[in-house]
DNA sequence: ACCTTGGATGTTATTTTATATCCTCTCTAG
DNA sequence: CTAGAGAGGATATAAAATAACATCCAAGGT
């Protein structure tokens, strides 16, 4: 089992029911079960990794069975993909839309979300300026953690 | 042959040839060759579009030809990967080492390279905030681009 | 209750992206 | 002249993602 979080897993997971129940889309079994593999990893899982655990509660479970459960979930804002790993995670936060900004440790693996709010209006600035119209932003700094750090 | 721009591709590739020297690194005939084709293109290009491209100069080019060239140019920072994509362009300014931030037109699929010191410095702000090294910075936004929307 | 219809999942196959491994060639520093 | 490193050749395979079609099932209208 993971390290302790904020609040439970059950109760993420509900809430996480809830935000797509509001929006009329429907966290069904499979999709719930993706979910809670993700909230109870200490770091993101890439989609064979998923499936792999998936496999030992759905035996059926194939590639694109882990692809349409991560599809949804990224569609309701619930989990992210982090592009350099290839991975997904879960929103640090359920519901609340927020760009996707990470910090990947590139010894312990480990990937935070934060949310800098200066570096996403002046993101979202700088694309107004352009004429563009954006639509998702990802931001991922590769580097050190500083538990790492100090251990080096 | 691609739309015209700043600098002749020639010069580019030898500006670039003269950074690597600096460092003690060689820009070989294959290496300039991917580099070339690059800087000739529109817009990114996969690795295996690239594969294609260079076979017809060098028929012998597999996949680890072109990730090979592909490692060392993005070594040598003239290069970009968009994650998003899967895809590669080159530096907009050869040798000037700034984050990557780019906006990703979906109906196209153009991108374009911004440099925004607000957002950049935001995020080494933030980063340092946590205790976190950071190496390198990819801002990636998805959306529409001017021209696309007002075609719409 | 009975359809029917669209979303969800099952199933098989394949495509796309990237890397591992080992070998050969060619410089160049000693 | 030769050892060693770096570059590239060659083969194979791993990893990530999607296409296409079949089946199931749950919710709403009648």
């Amino acid at each position: 089992m993971a390290a302790t979080r904020q609040r439970s897993i059950p109760a993420r997971l509900d809430s996480a029911a809830k935000a797509c129940a509001a929006r009329g889309a429907r966290l069904t079994e499979l999709r719930r079960q993706v979910l809670a593999l993700m909230l109870d990893s200490d770091g993101p899982l890439t989609a064979y990794q998923l499936l792999d655990r998936l496999r030992e509660m759905r035996e059926r479970a194939v590639p694109p069975t882990v692809y349409r459960a991560l599809d949804f979930l990224m569609e309701q804002r619930l989990i992210h993909k982090v592009e350099r790993l290839n991975a997904f995670m879960p929103c640090s936060d359920t519901g609340h839309d927020h760009p996707a900004q990470f910090l990947i440790c590139r010894q312990c693996g480990r990937v935070a979300e934060i949310e800098d709010r200066v570096a996403a209006e002046a993101l979202e600035h700088a694309a107004e300026r352009q004429g563009f119209h954006a639509r998702s932003a990802v931001v991922e700094i590769d580097g050190t953690c500083a538990a790492c750090f100090h251990r080096a």
